[in-house]
DNA sequence: ATATGTTTTTAGACTAATCTAAAATATATT
DNA sequence: AATATATTTTAGATTAGTCTAAAAACATAT
């Protein structure tokens, strides 16, 4: 029935390579990816093939089939809602999170992965600012991103909140970080992430995990 | 340098089993408590007591080492402190847990189980009321006895139970029995020790066998 | 103490995933 | 177009874990 983990990491390789170009992803490209030989990827890329989850001809490459990408398209939503999770709910940092969350997205539930995601609040982007597919496999479009994954002297404006507590929103109205003002980032600390804010004419610091939840559309 | 999913669960089995008599686990007891066979059994025994982490004679059975018995602790550890993440955050049914946590335990960083145990609370111990090891391997105790050995007008706390057999749970589920609750002994049949309960203000029957299953901490 | 029955181990085979080395195919160059 | 180069596939071997069937060890009963 379900897939070993070792074929689920094949699809999830093959949906990132087959990013940008609407092409066929190569067997060399897939090695790399995985950090294995081509003579493994060709055995998998049969097997996977055999299954109906890539559109596969020797010599030629792979594509993922419908059912091939909505299998993909899960691990990338389990792995992104269990990144927030590492980060906002544990206190872990992004750049800790990542081999735990390649190891959390194989976990088999569709009852645990749709509670973690109503936990959370069904957040829509990852710490690192990646979108979320919903349950569905849709993605929300990149138009905005987290304050949080702006570099020093990048700019942009506040489009929203992600979660609307309302001592959050009073914090942020003291602030001045209403939607429509203009925001650049001067300063970014290494360690924990704050925020040293340009904003309506005066400087703020702002708090890392403030700054996850305030949408940015960058300009 | 770490073990595989595999070797984790022989360990698991092995602590499970090696409980009360202190004695050597048998080949065939492993065999069954995994679904698997005798030979393979004994093929893996070989292997872990090559790594030291169990004593073994051929023939005679097998019981862990002290690092063999820390590893399986701390499997442990993860096991319940997850089923209190999905019971207590995610608000999942504890009927429900056990599978999921049977995954989520194998997954490797030190880090995410201190954060996990930090998040929760330092809870001493899961949804089941089974005692959650501490970073160090100690065990929390707790006087608990079997509901089956309350007499008529007893009364005591439902702490959990002591096997974890998912149909059984949800047995209990049904009855209104879970951790908790508080019960009170009616009457109890003096030949087949079947019971008449009062709990959550109704009045309920339970066998002898399902009573023998449930710990109480007596009021 | 010998026969019977149970438990455990061994022997040999199978599957999934991997590798190296060689062969086949595709691509690029002149 | 012929040849050189790069990519991909095949062939054959390896490892971890599993299985069935047969042999070996142990336990028990008369």
């Amino acid at each position: 029935m379900g897939l070993s983990y070792v074929e689920e990491n094949y699809l999830k390789a093959i949906l990132k390579l087959s990013g940008a170009p609407e092409g066929l992803v190569s067997t060399n490209a897939i090695a790399a990816q995985l950090s294995t030989t081509a003579a493994s990827v060709t055995d998998m890329l049969k097997k996977l093939s055999e299954k109906d989850l890539i559109h596969y001809q020797r010599y030629k490459g792979a594509a993922l089939t419908p059912e091939g990408q909505r299998i993909a398209t899960v691990l990338v939503r389990k792995h992104r809602l269990w990144e927030v999770f590492l980060v906002e709910s544990l206190g872990m940092t992004w750049d800790e999170v990542h081999d735990i969350a390649e190891q959390l997205e194989h976990i088999q539930s569709d009852r645990l992965i749709e509670s973690l995601d109503a936990f959370l609040g069904h957040p829509k982007f990852d710490p690192h600012g990646d979108p979320i597919p919903n349950a569905e496999g849709k993605y929300s479009v990149r138009a905005q991103v987290p304050l949080s994954s702006l570099t020093e002297g990048q700019e942009g404006t506040v489009i929203g909140v992600r979660e609307d507590e309302t001592a959050f929103l009073q914090h942020l109205n003291e602030k001045g970080l209403t939607p429509g003002k203009t925001v650049r980032v001067l300063t970014k600390d290494t360690y924990d992430n704050t925020l040293r804010l340009l904003a309506g004419g005066r400087e703020l610091n702002l708090s890392g995990k403030a700054a996850r939840n305030i949408m940015i559309k960058v300009i």
